[in-house]
DNA sequence: AAGCTTGGACTACAAGCGTAGTCTTAATCC
DNA sequence: GGATTAAGACTACGCTTGTAGTCCAAGCTT
């Protein structure tokens, strides 16, 4: 399942608030992205195709709803990435992060626990 | 600078082997990638015109070498990708990674490693 | 009820991408 | 030295993506 970084923007929108209108995927987005409501259904639209999202009737319009598991597809986009750019090496990843942008407190903070559960 | 798929991997060729002739990053490539000379060609080309990679001439050929650093388009690839899927925080990525695809000993050791030094 | 609004369906269109093919020229192999 | 090979230049072509536009029907407004 390919889903394209516009598309992944509106699949953000229905992972947190699953079950909305076209129009209020539109109004959620519209903040961020500066996009008419026509593309933002021809997004929908696409993703319908793709089996990414399914719809429901409500009168006259659709309810969107993600169709595949927010955590399965980032994981799974994790690891694409990191075998496209990194070799498959999670550290240097991590080690780039660090360097470009600076790890926050926390995220050293939540690696270091989440280093501690993983030797356990 | 935006490199796709295609043209990364030659990118990793010549970040291996800067200064190669075509047919050697054709050659180099051979194991992994079943293309054609052509297509190896083509995406060179697009390297060349997008300012990724340069070339000397050497006789009736060229030679070709990377116009940009592994580690910072690296690192601003990574940078792009948690910002584009995991909205700018490494630690889940890294949770994602290790939940889908687990993480080796030594990944473990590299980036307790890593935090480490970043704690200082 | 006649027109605005909003929903979806279908269409558009240029740029980027993956994957080559053709053409021309220069070198190499018998 | 004529044929084959190999380099690059230019061209191709269908698919995806970003970003809409048009059309038609169903409600909403006054």
């Amino acid at each position: 399942m390919k889903i394209s970084a516009a598309e992944l923007d509106v699949m953000g929108v229905l992972w947190e608030r699953p079950g909305i209108a076209a129009s209020d995927v539109h109004d959620a987005l519209g903040a961020e992205k500066d996009w008419t409501s026509r593309t933002v259904k021809t997004l929908l639209a696409r993703l319908v195709e793709k089996g990414a999202v399914v719809t429901t009737e409500d009168g006259r319009r659709y309810l969107y709803f993600p169709a595949i598991d927010e955590d399965s597809y980032k994981a799974k986009a994790a690891g694409q990435f990191i075998d496209r750019v990194f070799s498959g090496r999670a550290a240097p990843l991590v080690a780039h992060l660090a360097d470009s942008r600076g790890l926050t407190k926390q995220d050293i903070a939540e690696l270091e626990k989440l280093l501690g559960d993983l030797k356990k």
